[in-house]
DNA sequence: CGGTATCTTTAGTTTAACCTAAATCGCGAA
DNA sequence: TTCGCGATTTAGGTTAAACTAAAGATACCG
């Protein structure tokens, strides 16, 4: 009837998201310090330390006192299956359902724990085994690999030369929505036109004519090449 | 005045399971007793009083005590929204992701929880607004609206009049798996050429030939007329 | 080199959702 | 009409995941 299924992992969401957030900050820092880590999953302090103290007696992360912690090898594998879930699920709610960019990544945070292994490989396979989401987020395999993409973020992009937006770091809703109305979109071609001095805005040209942004949003928007786009 | 409803509680998923576990009971109970509940739910008799209360409390459930409980209309409302949920994923997986009937429950149990009104009613209109799910059993409006049909057990059927499979009481994968072997799929015509005394089995002709099934399983399989079943 | 601000951990509490063991209720049979 | 048994509730305990308040460590600054 109504019998709950066997938990598909062994662990809870609270420690599934506790990973992701750990892996999503060590692309930043080399170590992920407890505050840091509070911050990101709108928990207290203490309340890291006792989850890093967890998971660190079950060998997922490494974690030296009062110095922050680091995922261990095992540690990073779940983190990834989560990753890969997140971002899946992402670009199914875009690309069968619909969605628009700006509102999937609410979804597919509780989502995100609650497919089986046999449906994000069903939803991988109905999108053609994506390797990167709507907002350039590369998607892990299954087997746990990643490839990041050396990006620059349009702040620090040339003047005069042509690049396309591959990838955006904020990804929060209203965010989101102010970049597609400056017509940075993924995909979308852009070139810098002027730099103003002292951290000014910049001046640019996108398919939705000329734009200007401030320098702390643009670097959020990380480009590539014309031609290294092709690749993707 | 705009009467906007109020944004609506967020229930845990063991509240919501406890309650569309009362709900599909309610079908066949006039009062859902502790220890029925207890049973479906897989959790022990004590729990069961205990969440109980609680509910009761909450006015989602009315509990007399020693003499089982029913659903509020405020209760009824959530269990039909997760009925509902429920029933959209599970033809949601057949239709759009290549899933076979007999795999889908368990993944819907914990998904059912886990998706938005929003998200609910994008895959509903993906559908196009169905009806029944991939067992026959009925899909409630996003209302609340549900039209249980009347239908008559396999086991109970008329001797050589044809019938559709329209329902399917037992969603065991092993028991789904074993009915398509026997042709029992829903939709597929069926007709009882012989039925032995003493409980004894039933020889019925299907699409794939005579079949011969124990009445104990034919007590699942529920059939419509075949210019009913038309009529979805 | 010491003082202090900030960050981190420890200590102790709370709540939800389960459990087992024991007490209590209700109903049918004697 | 009472007895006893099964069903149900009560009592008390556990675990996970959060919290606040207080103690302790680190680092930076003068
Ligand atoms: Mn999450
Ligand atoms: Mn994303
Ligand atoms: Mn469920
Ligand atoms: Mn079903």
């Amino acid at each position: 009837m109504s019998d709950r299924p066997a938990p598909r992992e062994t662990y809870s969401e609270a420690i599934e998201d506790f990973l992701k957030a750990i892996y999503l900050l060590q692309q930043e820092h080399e170590r992920v310090q407890t505050s840091t880590l509070a911050e990101a999953l709108a928990i207290t302090a203490p309340s890291t330390t006792e989850m890093a103290k967890k998971l660190a007696r079950a060998k997922l992360v490494s974690h030296e006192p009062y110095r922050g912690m680091r995922l261990t090898a095992a540690g990073e594998r779940i983190a990834l299956e989560i990753v890969r879930n997140h971002r899946l699920i992402e670009l199914f709610l875009v690309e069968a359902l619909g969605y628009s960019w700006d509102e999937v990544h609410e979804e597919a945070e509780r989502l995100e724990h609650a497919i089986s292994d046999r449906l994000a490989e069903r939803i991988a396979e109905y999108l053609g085994d994506p390797h990167f989401d709507p907002h350039g987020d590369p998607i892990p395999t299954a087997e746990g690999d990643v490839r990041e993409l050396e990006l620059t973020p349009l702040s620090e992009w040339p003047l005069h030369t042509p690049g396309v937006v591959t990838r955006l770091l904020n990804q929060a809703p209203d965010m989101l929505r102010y970049l597609s109305e400056k017509g940075l979109t993924i995909g979308a071609e852009v070139e810098i036109v002027a730099r103003d001095p002292f951290e000014g805005p910049l001046t640019l040209r996108t398919a939705g004519g000329k734009q200007v942004i401030n320098p702390n949003v643009a670097r959020y928007v990380l480009l590539a090449e014309k031609d290294e786009a092709q690749q993707r």
